[in-house]
DNA sequence: GCCAACGTTGGC
DNA sequence: GCCAACGTTGGC
């Protein structure tokens, strides 16, 4: 049974244009720089996940559209960039610190507009609408997969 | 631009 | 190991 995980971007860097212009229409997840992102990642992520693609710090932040895991967690290497915004000084390509995983849009929706997502009491558990959540990678479940899947998305 | 909330750092 | 200070996130 696939996973399912909401993934935060934001469309001034990655948007999901830009992911759907992409080579095969995937992109390298890189910039994760949080341990508790980084080990979903490591630690739960598999191949053929779903992913809710979410483009934050934007005048319209939501749910832009799907996708799906398509690697394995490997070695960001913006990390070992010191021209990178995610520059790491601290991490080496021996002893690599921040991982990342392959993401390939499967399909774009019309926006699904946080506001939106937050009158829904389906979703109301969903840590994105916690108070103060600012993790970029966060667990979907089951049920609200299939809720936003069958209610939201055309 | 503001600011609440949170994670990380570093002195002790 | 504690915890204050600091930097970052991200909605508004």
């Amino acid at each position: 049974m696939a996973n399912a995980w909401l993934m935060k971007s934001e469309p001034s860097e990655v948007s999901i244009d830009d992911a759907l212009a992409a080579p095969r229409r995937t992109v390298a997840w890189t910039g994760v720089r949080n341990y508790q992102a980084r080990n979903y990642m490591r630690d739960q992520m598999r191949i053929g996940d779903v992913v809710l693609f979410y483009h934050s710090s934007c005048p319209e932040p939501g749910i832009a559209g799907l996708a799906e895991v398509v690697s394995g967690a490997y070695p960001d290497p913006t990390q070992f960039d010191p021209k990178s915004d995610y520059f790491d000084p601290k991490a080496s390509p021996s002893e690599p610190r921040w991982l990342l995983v392959d993401v390939r849009i499967t399909k774009k929706v019309e926006l699904i507009p946080l506001a939106q997502l937050r009158t829904y009491k389906e979703l109301a558990a969903m840590p994105l609408l916690a108070r103060g959540n600012r993790l970029s990678i966060t667990p979907v479940t089951p049920a609200e997969l299939r809720f936003i899947q069958a209610r939201l998305m055309r």
